[in-house]
DNA sequence: ACAATTTGTATTGCGCACAATATAGTTGTG
DNA sequence: CACAACTATATTGTGCGCAATACAAATTGT
C-alpha cells in the first residue's frame, strides 16, 4: 500500500529538483549551437571564460573556479592544447603543479566569444529583477548545500 | 587590446549561467549518498519517480517526462533491469515498442526512497516563498528557452 | 637528514548526455 | 500488394563528471 504523503514528497521533489537538473541540460544545450560556430563545449567555454580573467592559472586553481577536480579537467585541457587554445606546462617552482595559459589563438577567442552571453540572455527573456532574484536564491541554496 | 564592454558580459555571463550548471552539480552530490544507500544514480532515481507515477510506460513516454533520449535511457534502463528493478518487453501489439515496468522490488524501492525528498529540501534551507520563485522563474525560462 | 605526511596532477573506470547512424517495425498511398 | 515515408528503439562515438587510485614532488616533524 502507498503512503499518499510519501507520494507527495516524491513529486514535490521531482517539481524542485528536476527542474534545475533539466534547466542546466537546456542552457547547455541553448549555448552549443553558439560554442560550435567556434569548436567548443561548454565546461571548454567555461574553462576559457577563467583564463580570460587570469591568463595564467594552475590546474587546481581553475579546479577551484570552476568546482571541477583533475580528472575532469586534466582530459578537457589536453583537449584546449590539441586545439592551440591553451599551453601546459610545469612550473618551475614546483614541479607537481601544472600551469595552463593562454595561447594567442586561446586570447583572440575571447573577441569572437563576446556575442555569446548577450545572445543567450535574451534568449532567456527573463527582467533584470527576476534574474537577480534567481542568482540571490541560487546562490543561498549552494551556500547552504556546501555546509552539508 | 581587450573590450570593457565584452569583458562585462563575458563576466555576467559566468554569473548567470554558471551557477546554474554548478547548482545542478550540487544537487546530484547532495543526492549521492543518500541514493548510493539504495544503489541508484540520481538519473536512475529520477526514471524511477516517473515509474513509481505510472507503472508502465514506453521508452519514449519517459524520454518525455524527463526529457531524454534513447541513447541516454536504453542504457540507463538495462542497468535498472540488471538490477532487478525493471522490466523490458516488447508491445505486442507494436513490436517497436519497448515497455518498461517495474518490477515488486522496484515498487517497494518507492516506500526507502520517500525520505529522501524530505532530507533534501531540509538542506536547500529556503523558504516556501523563495522556493516557489525559483520555481517559477526556472519554470518561465525553461519554457522560452525551449521557444528558440 | 630522513621518514611520514601532504599536495598536485594523472589515470582508470563507470555512468550519464547527446549527436549521428542503424535497424526493425508500421503506416499511408497508389 | 508494393513501397516510400515514418516511428521507436538500439548502437556507436565523443566528452564530461566524479570516485578511487597512483605517483611524484614538496613539506613537516623529529
Amino acid at each position: 500500500m502507498i503512503n499518499v504523503e510519501n507520494n507527495k514528497q516524491l513529486q514535490l521533489d521531482n517539481q524542485l529538483c528536476f527542474p534545475i537538473y533539466a534547466l542546466a541540460r537546456d542552457i547547455i544545450a541553448a549555448y552549443r549551437p553558439l560554442l560550435e560556430a567556434i569548436d567548443l563545449t561548454y565546461p571548454q567555454y567555461l574553462a576559457l571564460l577563467v583564463l580570460w580573467e587570469k591568463q595564467e592559472q594552475s590546474v587546481s586553481q581553475l579546479g577551484e573556479h570552476l568546482d571541477l577536480d583533475s580528472g575532469t579537467l586534466t582530459p578537457l585541457l589536453k583537449r584546449l592544447e590539441q586545439k592551440g587554445l591553451v599551453n601546459r606546462k610545469r612550473s618551475l617552482a614546483d614541479e607537481r603543479i601544472v600551469l595552463i595559459s593562454l595561447t594567442e589563438s586561446g586570447s583572440l577567442l575571447r573577441t569572437k566569444a563576446a556575442n555569446i552571453p548577450p545572445t543567450l540572455l535574451k534568449s532567456l527573456s527573463v527582467s533584470a529583477e527576476e534574474l537577480e532574484n534567481l542568482q540571490r536564491i541560487i546562490c543561498k541554496i549552494r551556500k547552504n548545500i556546501h555546509k552539508i
